[in-house]
DNA sequence: CGTGAAATATGTATCGT
DNA sequence: ACGATACATATTTCACG
């Protein structure tokens, strides 16, 4: 991964409905010899995919939540049944493992608390595993971006 | 948004990077009425913008952090200078305003514990208005999602 | 990595429902 | 107002230097 290869992330990053075209000049390189390499960051994973990023206010989906969990024992299994009904559950649109008092932290994208309730009964009460949870209730999401700091 | 939008807007959210061919057999339209839905829905902000997501791990970016932030005061201006240094840090990927004992939940994407020293430095100590903060580190990332749950 | 030509896709105009 | 067809323009893609 050298320089032309960040420059190529920076800009799909921020764009990725770039032209081959638009992309190679922006990064100064021919189309072709662009092309070679997205297809080659594709490849070894570097890209994990392209997608659409939609306004939730216009979906009336704008409610987040950010859920901390407890769990009831450190137990693998437990962990392990809990994590897939995370990745089951179209509301949680994200799940951090973390140290400390607290073992997991989620992000919950529903359209209202309704969503919310069938989100506590269908993810944190099924199973039996969770011992505790908080939520804080997002008033406003001020960033959300997903695009990451190139070190290069 | 009647069905067909809607089913759009789903086929992007998972891959951006369909031809409009592609996407037009998906959803059963001809290719140029499915270009004018999509046009139609960018003009209106339903499709944001398109983005390649890219690896944490590939990147050397895959130090997660979740930091709960309590501000000094319930002051405006300090909240405003606040979310604006947000903003700015690249390393700040998420911010959302949250009720309750804590007001700030910040996702923080860095390299190294010295790029999160960095971070705390300039954006949690800078300008004074931060009263304490708590830092869950993410042991792992088990989900992260762009795509949001259609209601239709 | 760049060039150029063939294969694809996008975008537009027009017509039909 | 919305969708389909067909045509013109633009882009992608690949063999070759």
């Amino acid at each position: 991964m050298d320089r032309l290869d960040l420059r190529i992330l920076d800009q799909l990053q921020r764009d990725a409905s770039l032209t081959n075209q638009a992309l190679a000049e922006r990064v100064g390189l021919s189309p072709s010899a662009c092309l070679k390499r997205v297809r080659r960051l594709k490849a070894r994973g570097v890209i994990q995919r392209e997608v659409a990023i939609l306004a939730p206010e216009a979906l009336g989906t704008s409610l987040h939540m950010v859920v901390e969990v407890i769990m009831a024992r450190d137990d693998r299994a437990l962990y392990r049944d809990f994590v897939r009904r995370v990745e089951a559950a179209p509301e949680v649109t994200q799940c951090y493992q973390v140290t400390g008092e607290v073992d997991f932290v989620l992000i919950v994208s529903v359209p209202d608390m309704r969503g919310y309730d069938r989100f506590c009964e269908s993810v944190l009460y099924a199973g039996g595993g969770m011992h505790k949870f908080r939520t804080l209730i997002s008033r406003k999401r001020n960033k959300f971006e997903t695009r990451l700091p190139l070190s290069g």
